[in-house]
DNA sequence: GAGTGGTCTAGACCACCGA
DNA sequence: CGGTGGTCTAGACCACTCT
Protein backbone atom coordinates (compact mmCIF):
# COMPACT_ATOMS: atom_id res chain seq x y z
CA UNK A 1 0.00 0.00 0.00
CA UNK A 2 2.51 2.25 -0.04
CA UNK A 3 4.44 1.97 -2.64
CA UNK A 4 4.07 4.57 -5.52
CA UNK A 5 2.91 2.32 -8.06
CA UNK A 6 0.45 0.64 -5.87
CA UNK A 7 -0.86 3.72 -4.27
CA UNK A 8 -1.79 5.02 -8.17
CA UNK A 9 -3.12 1.23 -8.99
CA UNK A 10 -5.61 1.12 -6.29
CA UNK A 11 -6.90 5.08 -6.91
CA UNK A 12 -6.92 4.74 -10.50
CA UNK A 13 -8.99 0.91 -10.19
CA UNK A 14 -11.54 2.76 -7.47
CA UNK A 15 -12.01 5.74 -9.92
CA UNK A 16 -13.01 2.73 -12.71
CA UNK A 17 -15.24 0.98 -10.44
CA UNK A 18 -17.24 3.70 -8.80
CA UNK A 19 -17.62 4.68 -12.59
CA UNK A 20 -15.97 8.23 -12.36
CA UNK A 21 -14.14 6.92 -14.96
CA UNK A 22 -16.70 5.41 -17.15
CA UNK A 23 -16.33 2.68 -19.64
CA UNK A 24 -14.67 4.19 -22.89
CA UNK A 25 -13.34 7.39 -21.23
CA UNK A 26 -9.73 7.60 -22.59
CA UNK A 27 -6.91 8.58 -20.25
CA UNK A 28 -4.32 10.86 -20.36
CA UNK A 29 -1.26 9.76 -22.57
CA UNK A 30 1.25 7.93 -20.74
CA UNK A 31 4.18 10.88 -20.27
CA UNK A 32 1.26 13.12 -19.01
CA UNK A 33 -0.16 10.84 -16.68
CA UNK A 34 3.68 10.68 -15.14
CA UNK A 35 4.08 14.19 -14.75
CA UNK A 36 0.94 14.98 -13.61
CA UNK A 37 1.73 12.74 -10.88
CA UNK A 38 5.18 13.59 -10.75
CA UNK A 39 6.34 9.94 -11.27
CA UNK A 40 8.80 8.31 -13.92
CA UNK A 41 7.16 6.90 -17.08
CA UNK A 42 8.53 3.65 -15.74
CA UNK A 43 6.33 3.82 -12.79
CA UNK A 44 3.11 5.07 -14.45
CA UNK A 45 3.85 2.42 -16.87
CA UNK A 46 3.95 0.17 -13.98
CA UNK A 47 0.63 1.47 -12.94
CA UNK A 48 -1.44 1.19 -16.42
CA UNK A 49 0.42 -2.12 -17.31
CA UNK A 50 -0.96 -3.63 -14.14
CA UNK A 51 -4.82 -2.29 -14.53
CA UNK A 52 -4.94 -3.52 -18.28
CA UNK A 53 -3.58 -7.38 -17.03
CA UNK A 54 -6.49 -6.96 -14.33
CA UNK A 55 -8.99 -6.28 -17.05
CA UNK A 56 -9.76 -2.62 -16.18
CA UNK A 57 -7.84 -0.97 -18.92
CA UNK A 58 -7.30 -1.18 -22.84
CA UNK A 59 -4.10 0.01 -24.19
CA UNK A 60 -3.89 0.75 -27.80
CA UNK A 61 -0.74 2.50 -29.68
CA UNK A 62 -1.27 5.68 -30.75
CA UNK A 63 -4.67 5.89 -30.23
CA UNK A 64 -4.23 5.68 -26.24
CA UNK A 65 -5.10 4.28 -22.80
CA UNK A 66 -8.95 3.59 -22.73
CA UNK A 67 -11.34 2.61 -19.48
CA UNK A 68 -12.67 -0.93 -20.69
CA UNK A 69 -15.65 -1.92 -21.39
CA UNK A 70 -17.28 -4.52 -18.27
CA UNK A 71 -16.94 -7.94 -19.47
CA UNK A 72 -20.31 -8.65 -20.89
CA UNK A 73 -18.46 -12.08 -22.78
CA UNK A 74 -17.20 -13.21 -19.77
CA UNK A 75 -17.83 -16.90 -18.26
CA UNK A 76 -19.35 -15.15 -15.11
CA UNK A 77 -21.60 -13.69 -17.61
CA UNK A 78 -22.25 -16.58 -19.77
CA UNK A 79 -23.41 -18.72 -16.80
CA UNK A 80 -25.68 -15.54 -16.30
CA UNK A 81 -27.02 -15.66 -19.59
CA UNK A 82 -29.38 -18.29 -20.36
CA UNK A 83 -29.87 -16.90 -23.66
CA UNK A 84 -26.54 -17.44 -24.94
CA UNK A 85 -26.59 -20.99 -23.20
CA UNK A 86 -29.42 -22.03 -25.04
CA UNK A 87 -28.32 -20.68 -28.51
CA UNK A 88 -25.07 -22.61 -27.66
CA UNK A 89 -27.49 -25.74 -28.02
CA UNK A 90 -28.54 -24.84 -30.82
CA UNK A 91 -31.59 -24.24 -30.12
CA UNK A 92 -34.46 -21.69 -30.63
CA UNK A 93 -34.29 -19.14 -27.52
CA UNK A 94 -37.60 -17.41 -26.66
CA UNK A 95 -38.69 -16.12 -22.91
CA UNK A 96 -41.64 -15.55 -21.38
CA UNK A 97 -42.64 -12.48 -18.89
CA UNK A 98 -44.98 -14.60 -16.26
CA UNK A 99 -45.14 -11.75 -14.00
CA UNK A 100 -44.54 -8.33 -12.78
CA UNK A 101 -45.38 -6.19 -9.54
CA UNK A 102 -44.09 -3.72 -7.57
CA UNK A 103 -44.54 -4.41 -3.98
CA UNK A 104 -42.11 -4.23 -0.87
CA UNK A 105 -39.57 -6.74 -0.20
CA UNK A 106 -40.53 -9.88 2.01
CA UNK A 107 -39.61 -10.62 5.35
CA UNK A 108 -38.19 -13.71 3.80
CA UNK A 109 -35.61 -11.96 1.35
CA UNK A 110 -34.38 -10.08 4.33
CA UNK A 111 -33.88 -13.06 7.03
CA UNK A 112 -31.80 -14.49 4.00
CA UNK A 113 -29.32 -11.76 4.53
CA UNK A 114 -30.08 -10.82 0.82
CA UNK A 115 -31.26 -7.19 1.21
CA UNK A 116 -29.80 -5.18 4.31
CA UNK A 117 -32.97 -5.19 6.94
CA UNK A 118 -34.01 -1.66 7.08
CA UNK A 119 -34.29 -1.50 3.30
CA UNK A 120 -37.98 0.06 3.03
CA UNK A 121 -38.45 0.84 -0.36
CA UNK A 122 -40.55 -1.08 -2.45
CA UNK A 123 -38.67 -3.75 -4.81
CA UNK A 124 -39.58 -4.62 -8.78
CA UNK A 125 -40.35 -8.06 -8.62
CA UNK A 126 -40.46 -9.74 -12.24
CA UNK A 127 -41.24 -13.89 -12.73
CA UNK A 128 -40.87 -15.18 -16.39
CA UNK A 129 -39.78 -18.46 -18.49
CA UNK A 130 -36.95 -19.28 -20.99
CA UNK A 131 -38.00 -22.08 -23.08
CA UNK A 132 -35.34 -23.65 -25.62
CA UNK A 133 -36.84 -24.98 -28.62
CA UNK A 134 -40.37 -25.28 -27.35
CA UNK A 135 -39.68 -26.95 -24.01
CA UNK A 136 -39.07 -24.82 -20.86
CA UNK A 137 -35.87 -24.74 -19.91
CA UNK A 138 -35.41 -22.31 -17.07
CA UNK A 139 -37.58 -20.70 -14.40
CA UNK A 140 -36.49 -17.24 -13.28
CA UNK A 141 -37.85 -15.22 -10.47
CA UNK A 142 -36.49 -11.63 -9.63
CA UNK A 143 -36.08 -8.84 -7.59
CA UNK A 144 -34.41 -5.42 -8.30
CA UNK A 145 -33.60 -2.55 -6.26
CA UNK A 146 -35.36 -0.03 -7.51
CA UNK A 147 -33.20 2.52 -6.37
CA UNK A 148 -30.32 2.30 -7.56
CA UNK A 149 -31.44 1.57 -11.27
CA UNK A 150 -33.21 4.51 -12.17
CA UNK A 151 -35.81 4.22 -14.71
CA UNK A 152 -36.12 0.41 -14.62
CA UNK A 153 -40.25 1.16 -13.92
CA UNK A 154 -40.69 2.54 -17.60
CA UNK A 155 -38.72 -0.43 -19.23
CA UNK A 156 -40.78 -3.51 -21.01
CA UNK A 157 -39.26 -6.83 -19.99
CA UNK A 158 -41.57 -8.22 -22.39
CA UNK A 159 -38.98 -7.34 -25.38
CA UNK A 160 -35.92 -7.41 -23.65
CA UNK A 161 -34.64 -9.32 -20.87
CA UNK A 162 -33.90 -7.64 -17.40
CA UNK A 163 -30.84 -9.67 -17.72
CA UNK A 164 -29.50 -8.11 -20.93
CA UNK A 165 -31.00 -4.59 -19.74
CA UNK A 166 -29.45 -4.32 -16.85
CA UNK A 167 -25.87 -5.63 -18.07
CA UNK A 168 -26.05 -2.24 -20.03
CA UNK A 169 -26.99 0.05 -17.66
CA UNK A 170 -24.75 -1.08 -14.48
CA UNK A 171 -21.07 -1.36 -15.76
CA UNK A 172 -18.39 -2.77 -12.97
CA UNK A 173 -20.96 -4.78 -10.89
CA UNK A 174 -19.62 -7.75 -8.55
CA UNK A 175 -22.07 -10.97 -8.18
CA UNK A 176 -22.36 -13.58 -5.45
CA UNK A 177 -23.53 -17.07 -6.60
CA UNK A 178 -25.50 -20.08 -4.74
CA UNK A 179 -25.81 -22.95 -6.48
CA UNK A 180 -28.10 -25.85 -4.64
CA UNK A 181 -30.16 -29.00 -5.55
CA UNK A 182 -33.99 -28.59 -5.26
CA UNK A 183 -36.92 -30.49 -5.37
CA UNK A 184 -39.46 -29.73 -7.96
CA UNK A 185 -42.47 -27.89 -5.61
CA UNK A 186 -45.57 -27.14 -7.51
CA UNK A 187 -44.92 -24.04 -9.52
CA UNK A 188 -41.42 -25.20 -10.66
CA UNK A 189 -42.99 -28.69 -12.24
CA UNK A 190 -45.80 -26.90 -13.43
CA UNK A 191 -43.13 -23.97 -14.96
CA UNK A 192 -41.15 -26.32 -16.22
CA UNK A 193 -43.22 -29.18 -17.33
CA UNK A 194 -41.76 -31.65 -14.58
CA UNK A 195 -42.63 -34.32 -12.45
CA UNK A 196 -43.12 -33.53 -8.83
CA UNK A 197 -40.02 -33.85 -6.77
CA UNK A 198 -37.67 -33.98 -9.50
CA UNK A 199 -34.06 -32.26 -9.09
CA UNK A 200 -33.25 -28.85 -10.12
CA UNK A 201 -30.47 -26.99 -10.40
CA UNK A 202 -30.56 -23.37 -8.50
CA UNK A 203 -28.62 -20.79 -9.29
CA UNK A 204 -28.85 -17.57 -6.76
CA UNK A 205 -26.91 -14.47 -8.03
CA UNK A 206 -26.88 -11.69 -5.70
CA UNK A 207 -25.42 -8.54 -7.90
CA UNK A 208 -23.98 -5.53 -5.96
CA UNK A 209 -22.45 -2.43 -7.89
CA UNK A 210 -20.87 0.45 -5.68
CA UNK A 211 -21.78 -0.83 -2.56
CA UNK A 212 -25.24 -1.64 -3.15
CA UNK A 213 -27.33 -4.64 -4.26
CA UNK A 214 -29.11 -4.44 -7.22
CA UNK A 215 -30.75 -7.06 -7.93
CA UNK A 216 -31.03 -10.72 -6.92
CA UNK A 217 -32.64 -13.20 -9.34
CA UNK A 218 -33.27 -17.07 -8.90
CA UNK A 219 -32.98 -19.46 -11.84
CA UNK A 220 -34.19 -22.87 -11.82
CA UNK A 221 -32.70 -25.47 -14.38
CA UNK A 222 -34.08 -29.10 -14.82
CA UNK A 223 -31.05 -31.59 -13.69
CA UNK A 224 -31.22 -32.95 -17.21
CA UNK A 225 -30.89 -29.99 -18.97
CA UNK A 226 -28.21 -27.94 -16.65
CA UNK A 227 -25.08 -28.33 -15.24
CA UNK A 228 -22.30 -25.80 -14.65
CA UNK A 229 -18.41 -26.76 -15.24
CA UNK A 230 -15.35 -24.80 -14.09
CA UNK A 231 -11.88 -25.06 -14.57
CA UNK A 232 -8.92 -24.53 -11.72
CA UNK A 233 -5.80 -24.47 -11.90
CA UNK A 234 -3.27 -24.04 -8.97
CA UNK A 235 -2.63 -20.47 -8.76
CA UNK A 236 -6.32 -19.73 -8.66
CA UNK A 237 -7.16 -19.02 -12.50
CA UNK A 238 -10.26 -19.93 -13.57
CA UNK A 239 -13.04 -20.62 -16.11
CA UNK A 240 -16.15 -21.36 -16.50
CA UNK A 241 -19.06 -22.78 -18.63
CA UNK A 242 -22.34 -23.86 -18.56
CA UNK A 243 -23.42 -26.51 -20.11
CA UNK B 1 5.52 -13.54 -26.45
CA UNK B 2 8.58 -11.82 -27.81
CA UNK B 3 9.28 -9.87 -25.05
CA UNK B 4 12.36 -10.79 -22.56
CA UNK B 5 10.39 -10.97 -19.88
CA UNK B 6 7.38 -12.56 -21.02
CA UNK B 7 9.91 -15.49 -22.72
CA UNK B 8 11.43 -16.09 -18.99
CA UNK B 9 8.34 -15.63 -17.22
CA UNK B 10 6.64 -18.64 -19.02
CA UNK B 11 9.85 -20.71 -18.97
CA UNK B 12 10.01 -20.26 -15.22
CA UNK B 13 6.47 -21.09 -14.76
CA UNK B 14 6.41 -24.16 -17.30
CA UNK B 15 9.62 -25.35 -14.55
CA UNK B 16 7.51 -25.18 -11.75
CA UNK B 17 4.04 -26.59 -13.09
CA UNK B 18 6.29 -29.46 -14.71
CA UNK B 19 7.65 -29.87 -11.52
CA UNK B 20 11.22 -30.07 -12.09
CA UNK B 21 11.69 -26.77 -9.84
CA UNK B 22 10.15 -28.24 -7.09
CA UNK B 23 8.19 -26.69 -4.46
CA UNK B 24 10.36 -24.77 -1.64
CA UNK B 25 13.36 -25.09 -4.06
CA UNK B 26 15.32 -21.61 -3.97
CA UNK B 27 16.36 -19.86 -7.24
CA UNK B 28 19.32 -17.95 -7.55
CA UNK B 29 19.04 -14.59 -6.55
CA UNK B 30 17.77 -11.78 -8.44
CA UNK B 31 20.79 -10.16 -9.68
CA UNK B 32 22.63 -13.97 -10.56
CA UNK B 33 19.55 -14.81 -12.52
CA UNK B 34 19.58 -11.80 -14.25
CA UNK B 35 23.27 -12.10 -15.30
CA UNK B 36 22.45 -15.89 -16.31
CA UNK B 37 19.82 -14.95 -18.59
CA UNK B 38 21.91 -12.07 -19.94
CA UNK B 39 19.27 -9.38 -18.77
CA UNK B 40 18.73 -6.31 -16.53
CA UNK B 41 17.74 -6.87 -12.91
CA UNK B 42 14.76 -4.18 -14.09
CA UNK B 43 13.78 -7.18 -16.23
CA UNK B 44 14.55 -10.10 -13.85
CA UNK B 45 12.11 -8.47 -11.64
CA UNK B 46 9.29 -7.93 -13.67
CA UNK B 47 9.52 -11.55 -14.22
CA UNK B 48 9.84 -12.65 -10.49
CA UNK B 49 7.72 -10.10 -9.92
CA UNK B 50 4.72 -11.51 -12.12
CA UNK B 51 5.49 -15.02 -10.98
CA UNK B 52 4.90 -13.92 -7.52
CA UNK B 53 1.79 -12.18 -8.15
CA UNK B 54 0.61 -15.26 -9.84
CA UNK B 55 1.35 -17.32 -6.89
CA UNK B 56 4.25 -19.48 -8.10
CA UNK B 57 6.93 -17.75 -5.95
CA UNK B 58 7.76 -16.28 -2.00
CA UNK B 59 10.16 -14.10 -2.11
CA UNK B 60 11.58 -13.42 1.16
CA UNK B 61 14.17 -10.38 1.79
CA UNK B 62 17.71 -11.63 2.63
CA UNK B 63 16.43 -15.63 2.17
CA UNK B 64 15.88 -15.50 -1.31
CA UNK B 65 12.78 -16.69 -4.12
CA UNK B 66 11.55 -20.09 -3.19
CA UNK B 67 8.68 -21.75 -5.26
CA UNK B 68 5.76 -21.72 -3.57
CA UNK B 69 3.84 -24.49 -1.90
CA UNK B 70 0.54 -25.00 -3.88
CA UNK B 71 -2.43 -23.72 -2.43
CA UNK B 72 -3.52 -26.41 -0.35
CA UNK B 73 -5.75 -23.93 1.66
CA UNK B 74 -6.79 -22.09 -1.39
CA UNK B 75 -10.90 -21.72 -1.96
CA UNK B 76 -10.15 -24.07 -4.61
CA UNK B 77 -9.52 -26.87 -1.92
CA UNK B 78 -12.33 -25.94 0.30
CA UNK B 79 -14.57 -27.19 -2.05
CA UNK B 80 -12.41 -30.40 -2.24
CA UNK B 81 -11.76 -30.91 1.27
CA UNK B 82 -14.92 -32.10 2.90
CA UNK B 83 -13.06 -32.51 6.17
CA UNK B 84 -12.87 -28.67 6.14
CA UNK B 85 -16.38 -27.86 5.37
CA UNK B 86 -17.54 -30.24 8.10
CA UNK B 87 -15.23 -28.82 10.85
CA UNK B 88 -16.47 -25.32 9.26
CA UNK B 89 -19.85 -25.83 10.57
CA UNK B 90 -18.90 -26.62 14.04
CA UNK B 91 -19.29 -30.53 13.59
CA UNK B 92 -17.46 -33.38 14.46
CA UNK B 93 -15.96 -34.98 10.94
CA UNK B 94 -15.31 -38.84 10.46
CA UNK B 95 -15.16 -40.87 7.44
CA UNK B 96 -15.72 -44.45 6.47
CA UNK B 97 -14.01 -45.94 3.60
CA UNK B 98 -17.14 -48.43 2.18
CA UNK B 99 -15.08 -50.16 -0.57
CA UNK B 100 -11.97 -50.24 -2.40
CA UNK B 101 -11.29 -52.29 -5.81
CA UNK B 102 -8.88 -52.19 -8.84
CA UNK B 103 -10.62 -53.32 -11.77
CA UNK B 104 -10.72 -52.01 -15.56
CA UNK B 105 -12.23 -48.56 -16.80
CA UNK B 106 -16.05 -48.50 -17.66
CA UNK B 107 -16.67 -48.00 -20.76
CA UNK B 108 -19.18 -45.74 -19.38
CA UNK B 109 -16.51 -43.75 -17.49
CA UNK B 110 -14.82 -43.77 -20.38
CA UNK B 111 -17.76 -42.40 -23.33
CA UNK B 112 -18.11 -39.47 -20.63
CA UNK B 113 -14.28 -38.38 -22.04
CA UNK B 114 -13.40 -38.35 -18.71
CA UNK B 115 -10.76 -41.39 -19.13
CA UNK B 116 -9.06 -42.18 -22.47
CA UNK B 117 -10.29 -44.33 -24.45
CA UNK B 118 -7.42 -45.82 -24.73
CA UNK B 119 -7.06 -46.48 -21.20
CA UNK B 120 -6.72 -50.08 -21.04
CA UNK B 121 -4.33 -50.39 -17.39
CA UNK B 122 -6.45 -50.91 -14.53
CA UNK B 123 -7.78 -48.30 -11.93
CA UNK B 124 -8.13 -47.98 -8.16
CA UNK B 125 -11.71 -47.63 -7.59
CA UNK B 126 -12.75 -45.89 -3.64
CA UNK B 127 -16.14 -45.68 -2.07
CA UNK B 128 -16.40 -43.87 1.05
CA UNK B 129 -18.91 -41.99 3.62
CA UNK B 130 -17.75 -38.76 4.84
CA UNK B 131 -20.00 -37.62 7.93
CA UNK B 132 -21.04 -34.46 10.18
CA UNK B 133 -21.98 -35.21 13.94
CA UNK B 134 -23.20 -38.70 13.64
CA UNK B 135 -25.66 -38.25 10.32
CA UNK B 136 -23.87 -38.62 6.79
CA UNK B 137 -22.85 -35.76 5.17
CA UNK B 138 -21.21 -36.61 1.52
CA UNK B 139 -20.69 -39.91 -0.33
CA UNK B 140 -17.79 -40.29 -2.30
CA UNK B 141 -17.08 -42.26 -5.40
CA UNK B 142 -13.63 -42.32 -6.66
CA UNK B 143 -11.31 -43.39 -9.54
CA UNK B 144 -7.36 -43.16 -9.46
CA UNK B 145 -5.08 -43.40 -12.50
CA UNK B 146 -2.35 -46.22 -10.68
CA UNK B 147 0.18 -45.11 -13.60
CA UNK B 148 0.43 -41.41 -12.70
CA UNK B 149 0.42 -41.91 -8.94
CA UNK B 150 2.73 -44.93 -7.98
CA UNK B 151 2.56 -45.75 -4.72
CA UNK B 152 -1.01 -45.79 -4.39
CA UNK B 153 -1.83 -49.07 -3.68
CA UNK B 154 -0.04 -49.52 -0.67
CA UNK B 155 -1.46 -46.85 0.83
CA UNK B 156 -4.28 -47.39 3.67
CA UNK B 157 -7.12 -45.23 2.91
CA UNK B 158 -8.98 -46.35 6.07
CA UNK B 159 -6.78 -43.78 8.12
CA UNK B 160 -6.12 -40.83 5.45
CA UNK B 161 -8.56 -39.58 2.82
CA UNK B 162 -7.60 -39.78 -0.90
CA UNK B 163 -7.82 -36.79 -1.18
CA UNK B 164 -5.70 -35.57 1.45
CA UNK B 165 -2.88 -38.03 0.27
CA UNK B 166 -3.17 -36.81 -3.46
CA UNK B 167 -3.03 -32.98 -2.36
CA UNK B 168 0.41 -34.26 -0.99
CA UNK B 169 1.46 -36.35 -3.03
CA UNK B 170 0.21 -34.81 -6.64
CA UNK B 171 1.71 -30.60 -6.30
CA UNK B 172 0.53 -28.25 -9.32
CA UNK B 173 -3.20 -30.10 -10.51
CA UNK B 174 -5.52 -28.71 -12.32
CA UNK B 175 -8.75 -29.64 -12.10
CA UNK B 176 -12.47 -29.64 -13.56
CA UNK B 177 -16.01 -29.62 -11.59
CA UNK B 178 -18.96 -30.42 -13.17
CA UNK B 179 -21.63 -29.59 -10.65
CA UNK B 180 -25.42 -30.49 -10.99
CA UNK B 181 -28.85 -31.73 -9.45
CA UNK B 182 -29.62 -35.59 -9.14
CA UNK B 183 -32.48 -37.57 -7.48
CA UNK B 184 -31.33 -40.05 -4.71
CA UNK B 185 -31.66 -43.15 -6.12
CA UNK B 186 -31.56 -46.65 -3.92
CA UNK B 187 -27.55 -45.97 -3.54
CA UNK B 188 -27.10 -42.74 -2.30
CA UNK B 189 -30.52 -42.75 -0.52
CA UNK B 190 -29.19 -45.48 1.73
CA UNK B 191 -25.78 -44.02 2.27
CA UNK B 192 -27.21 -40.81 2.67
CA UNK B 193 -30.08 -41.49 5.17
CA UNK B 194 -32.80 -39.73 2.49
CA UNK B 195 -35.77 -40.43 1.27
CA UNK B 196 -35.47 -41.81 -2.29
CA UNK B 197 -35.83 -39.15 -5.13
CA UNK B 198 -34.56 -36.19 -2.70
CA UNK B 199 -32.62 -33.49 -4.50
CA UNK B 200 -28.61 -33.64 -4.29
CA UNK B 201 -26.31 -31.80 -5.20
CA UNK B 202 -23.27 -34.10 -7.03
CA UNK B 203 -19.96 -32.45 -7.93
CA UNK B 204 -17.47 -34.61 -10.04
CA UNK B 205 -14.12 -33.13 -10.29
CA UNK B 206 -11.47 -34.55 -12.73
CA UNK B 207 -8.23 -33.74 -11.55
CA UNK B 208 -4.96 -33.53 -14.01
CA UNK B 209 -1.03 -33.24 -13.72
CA UNK B 210 1.49 -32.51 -16.23
CA UNK B 211 -1.25 -33.93 -19.16
CA UNK B 212 -2.38 -36.54 -17.52
CA UNK B 213 -5.57 -37.72 -15.25
CA UNK B 214 -5.21 -38.65 -12.16
CA UNK B 215 -8.79 -38.51 -10.29
CA UNK B 216 -11.99 -38.59 -10.91
CA UNK B 217 -14.57 -37.79 -7.77
CA UNK B 218 -18.02 -37.81 -7.74
CA UNK B 219 -19.18 -36.29 -3.98
CA UNK B 220 -22.89 -36.56 -3.42
CA UNK B 221 -24.63 -33.89 -0.72
CA UNK B 222 -27.57 -33.58 -0.05
CA UNK B 223 -29.50 -30.80 -0.83
CA UNK B 224 -30.30 -29.26 2.56
CA UNK B 225 -26.49 -29.68 3.98
CA UNK B 226 -24.82 -28.09 1.15
CA UNK B 227 -24.28 -25.27 -1.20
CA UNK B 228 -21.82 -23.96 -3.09
CA UNK B 229 -21.18 -19.91 -3.17
CA UNK B 230 -18.97 -18.18 -5.20
CA UNK B 231 -18.36 -14.65 -5.59
CA UNK B 232 -17.39 -12.70 -8.91
CA UNK B 233 -16.01 -9.17 -9.85
CA UNK B 234 -16.00 -7.72 -13.03
CA UNK B 235 -12.16 -8.48 -13.77
CA UNK B 236 -12.33 -12.28 -13.27
CA UNK B 237 -10.96 -12.54 -9.97
CA UNK B 238 -13.24 -15.27 -7.87
CA UNK B 239 -13.39 -16.56 -4.18
CA UNK B 240 -15.26 -19.93 -3.76
CA UNK B 241 -16.82 -20.46 -0.37
CA UNK B 242 -19.08 -23.94 0.22
CA UNK B 243 -21.88 -23.67 2.74
C1' DG C 1 5.58 10.81 -40.83
C1' DA C 2 4.57 11.41 -36.07
C1' DG C 3 3.12 10.11 -31.76
C1' DT C 4 2.08 6.57 -28.64
C1' DG C 5 2.76 2.40 -26.03
C1' DG C 6 6.24 -1.53 -25.16
C1' DT C 7 10.33 -2.61 -23.64
C1' DC C 8 14.97 -2.62 -21.77
C1' DT C 9 19.04 -0.74 -19.29
C1' DA C 10 22.23 1.00 -15.66
C1' DG C 11 22.33 2.88 -11.66
C1' DA C 12 20.68 4.25 -7.31
C1' DC C 13 18.64 4.36 -2.61
C1' DC C 14 16.07 2.22 0.94
C1' DA C 15 13.77 -1.16 4.13
C1' DC C 16 13.87 -5.19 5.95
C1' DC C 17 15.72 -9.17 8.19
C1' DG C 18 18.90 -12.64 9.46
C1' DA C 19 23.46 -13.39 11.48
C1' DC D 1 26.12 -5.30 10.06
C1' DG D 2 25.57 -7.15 5.27
C1' DG D 3 22.81 -8.89 1.76
C1' DT D 4 18.57 -9.23 -0.48
C1' DG D 5 14.36 -7.74 -2.44
C1' DG D 6 11.49 -3.40 -3.41
C1' DT D 7 11.30 0.48 -5.66
C1' DC D 8 12.19 4.50 -8.53
C1' DT D 9 14.54 7.23 -12.14
C1' DA D 10 16.22 9.06 -16.66
C1' DG D 11 17.09 7.88 -20.83
C1' DA D 12 16.90 5.17 -24.84
C1' DC D 13 15.29 2.47 -28.90
C1' DC D 14 11.71 0.13 -31.27
C1' DA D 15 7.06 -1.24 -33.19
C1' DC D 16 2.90 -0.20 -34.20
C1' DT D 17 -0.80 2.46 -36.20
C1' DC D 18 -3.31 6.37 -37.36
C1' DT D 19 -3.26 10.39 -40.35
Amino acid sequence: MSSLHETLTTKFRDLILSNQWEPGYRLLFETELAEKHGVSRMTMNKVLSQLTREGYLIRRRKLGTFVAQPRTQSPVMEIASVKTQVEALGLNYDYHLIDREIRAATSNEKLRGEIPMDHTANVLALQMLHSAGDSPFCLERRIINIDTVPGVLDVDFSEQTPSEWLRQEIPWKAAKHTIRAVNADTVLARGLGLALGEACLEVIRRTESAGQWVTIVSQTYPSDRHQLVTHFTPTGERNHDSM
